[in-house]
This record gives C-alpha cells, structure tokens and sequence, in this order.
DNA sequence: TGAATAAAGTTTCTATGGAAACTATAAAGG
DNA sequence: CCTTTATAGTTTCCATAGAAACTTTATTCA
C-alpha cells in the first residue's frame, strides 16, 4: 500500500497528465478558429471582464508578460478587440472585445465545452460534487505556494 | 445552483488551470536540469521501462512522433540515452538510458516530487484519498475518449 | 525641481513543439 | 519474385512562448 508522500505525488503527476492532455487537444479546438489556447484564454478573460489591462492578465492568467504582449497586439489585429490607452495613466492599454471577438469567443467556447461534456459524460451527479471538491481544495493549496 | 452541465465544464476548466500551471512550474525545474518537461517525461520513460522504442513512447505518452525523434536525438547527444537499431526490425531504434541519463532522472524527479509535495503539504488523508480517486475516475473517463 | 527608481508594456532572441512531407525498411498480395 | 502498401522514424517549415533587454511614463525622494 503506498504511503501517504507517494499519493501526493501520484495526484500531481495525473493532475499534469490529464491537464496536458486536455491542453494539447483543447488547442486543436482553438486553432480552428484561428486561436492558441493562450489566445483563447486571454480573449476570454477580455470578454469577462469587459475591460482590463495587461498586468491584470498576467496576474491572473499567470501568463508571461512578454506573451500576453504579442496576444494583446494579435488579438487586436485580427479585430477581436480594441486597445485604448488609459488617460488616467499612458502606460497602461485598457483592453475591451470587439463584436466580432466577443462572437468567436463565444463559437470556440461552445466548442470547447462541448468536448468536456464529451469527456465526462458518464460522470455520476455524485462523482460530479466529489471532484468539483477535490480539485478546488488542490487548486487552492497549489495557487497559494 | 449550477447544473450538471456548468459543472462538468467547471471541472474541466480547473483540470486545464491546474495543469497549465503545474506544467509551467515543473518546466522551471526541468529546466534547471537542461530538460524541458517532454524531454524529462520522455527520459523518465525510458529509464522506467529499462528498454523501449520510439512508436511505444508516443502510444504512452501521447506526444508527437516528430518531437519525440527530434527529443531522442538531443537525449542521445547528450549522452543520457543509448539507440541502437533492432535486430529483427532496422526500422526500430530500442532505448535504453545510460548511467548518467539516469542519476539526472533521479535527481530531476527528486526535485519535482519535492515540489509535489510542497503543493499538496497540508492535503489530509481523507482529502489525498478522494482526490486520487476522483483523478483516477476522470482520467479513465477521459482518456477511452 | 530634477535625478533616481519603479511600473506597464514592447521588442529581440532563441529553443521548442506540431504538422506535413520525406526516407528506409517490412509486410502483404498477386 | 516483384509491386504496392504500411510502418517506424527523420527532417523541414513555421508559429509560438519564455527570458532578457529595452522604451516610455509615473512615482519617489532629496
């Protein structure tokens, strides 16, 4: 019977497993529209939040600055969203989504969720609660190292 | 109260959170080592299963062939693994890793189950018990997909 | 008031990973 | 036995993401 350190390790290596999994064919989602997951995932916090700026994503998302950057300056290239420059404070972009990207964002994220009622369809209302608990009791734990 | 469907999306949503930041962590650590994730995964691989080819390292690990090549040949260059050509079949390469392939596995591993074991510090045992199994649930859920 | 420091974001450099095309070898079939 | 098809792995192309350096603007401090 494995011990109690084993376990632990156990549950990140499947937590990295399934997440690279969901990451790689997620991303096959995404790029047909046209977008990388990283794209999607700041699109998406855009259309959220209505407004936001750049630090704020990268505080949130976790994300490089460096990257979110350049997916600020595709995003807005492809007409997804607008770029404004705050007047309060000239080194900060305030970010808000165009039609045009909040109705992607909104095609991809059907997409998206379709697959994850794919993967889990057979999940009982049960196992449902137990792993919606779970994986909020590790992502707190690991969110706050 | 959210329905079945907002929650089997939730869940995928934190897997993907979760595993995106876990991999960008570990990738830090890998890292200090020369090795990327895949090219540790793929090491890690190796060394556990003593001898193995490439067509078994993507069946397993669901990487693309293209990349584990291109992981092999830097793994070999770096003299942490051995390639030979299969006597039975010349399209096979069999890989085994070296002695120096394999303390940097033991060392490398070392340091991220240290980090595994930093994340989940405070995780009770009822707490470790039910993550596993809801992980293992999920993961057999998603994976025959 | 001006110099020093900090902050928000941009650009450059480089290695990596996926997709597609390619090569060499093995298996199948007529 | 030879041609066709399949298989295992390699190479090329290209876009991306992280790290570090840089630029512009704001804040702090003497």
């Amino acid at each position: 019977m494995k011990n109690e350190i084993d376990k632990k390790i156990m549950i990140v290596r499947k937590l990295l497993q399934i997440g690279a999994y969901l990451q790689k064919t997620g991303a096959r989602v995404t790029k047909e529209y046209g977008l990388t997951q990283q794209q999607f995932v700041v699109l998406n916090e855009i259309v959220e939040k209505k407004t936001v700026n750049q630090k704020q994503l990268v505080g949130e998302l976790l994300f490089e600055k460096s990257n979110v950057s350049k997916i600020v300056k595709k995003l807005n290239h492809s007409e997804l969203i607008d770029i404004s420059i705050s007047k309060g404070d000239a080194r900060l972009t305030i970010l808000s989504a165009t039609k045009k990207g909040a109705d992607l964002r909104r095609k991809c994220l059907d997409s998206l969720n379709e697959l994850s009622l794919e993967w889990l369809d057979s999940l009982s209302e049960y196992e449902i609660e137990k792993s919606l608990n779970s994986l909020s009791v590790i992502r707190q734990l690991i969110f706050k190292s």
